[in-house]
DNA sequence: AAAAAATGGTTTACACGGAAACTTTATTCG
DNA sequence: CGAATAAAGTTTCCGTGTAAACCATTTTTT
């Protein structure tokens, strides 16, 4: 009994104030866009975090590990266990600078190279390249007003 | 070594093509707000997923725990926990009815109709209240994409 | 009516991510 | 310099949510 994938309209409650509050909103786009991922990029060996994390390190080779974990927001504790994993997948290689032997910098492989410029479309594709009832144009106001929430300035163009 | 609480831009690399992506976003929202909800309402015993749970049994006396599962898009696994744990904080009642004795019917107790409607206006306001970058309009914008993006047609009237 | 299938919930085992404590290395301060 | 403090990662343990198998109770088939 799997009924993530968009449960059928009548066997659900009106769900009221609720449908109109922000938390529970993102809550379930963050299903819906769960979904749209798996259907279209499931295959591959990389979760969203792992790819962003893979992304970011080739936009900055040599970088080290606690400040791709602070850019993304992702814990300490849980970029150790995603950069393992991804070094033992092969695609990074983690580096203990002289200058600072607490560090750890990391690098993509060549395999890692390879793969960020295999997937990376389709990676950043994926958020919309669904049929969900949103325009072009409303995606950009939809990704503008959630760049302005959550203060991230949008540092490129439009993902288009 | 807590850095989810909005690390100080400075030391965050430039996001580039990520900070355009709707996934991310997202998630980086869900933060956002998750923060924001500890907050102003971390005190209380219950937590958005229970609170929402909880509300929807309000408007739906003896309700199947099985329907209010699929409109929050909660698994039955996991609702068979949350409704065990209001039920042993002694906010909800399980019933099983005789025709159909597979089933378990949700109602609220005095206390927990005591604490919806003690709690109802701050978690339904948590949602905005914080001082976050955007204008009321703004977050009108923010809810109908969202409302359009997860099908959810937003019921009542726009959350103020 | 008996067998088969479906339905509603529960249990168990596991994956994901976080908090707190710990290790190692660097820096600061007396 | 040597002690205290800070910083970067790592390890361990825990909470949350999922999937898969399971039990009990209808419902459907024949």
């Amino acid at each position: 009994m799997k009924q993530t994938p968009k449960p059928d309209p009548k066997d659900m409650l009106d769900l009221g104030r609720l449908a109109g509050s922000l938390g529970f909103l993102l809550r379930m786009a963050q299903l819906e866009i769960f979904d749209s991922f798996h259907a279209e990029l499931g295959v591959h060996d990389l979760k969203p975090g792992e790819f962003s994390v893979l992304w970011l390190i080739s936009q900055y080779p040599g970088v080290r590990q606690g400040k791709v974990a602070k850019s993304l927001r992702i814990k300490q504790a849980h970029m150790t266990k995603l950069v393992r994993i991804l070094e033992e997948q092969g695609y990074v290689t983690r580096a203990i600078p002289d200058d600072d032997r607490r560090s750890v910098l990391l690098n993509l492989t060549e395999m890692g190279s390879a793969k960020v410029a295999e997937l990376g479309d389709d990676f950043f594709g994926y958020f919309f390249a669904t049929k969900n009832a949103l325009t072009e144009t409303e995606i950009e106001t939809l990704v503008s007003l959630l760049q302005k929430y959550t203060g991230l300035t949008g540092g490129g163009s439009h993902e288009l």
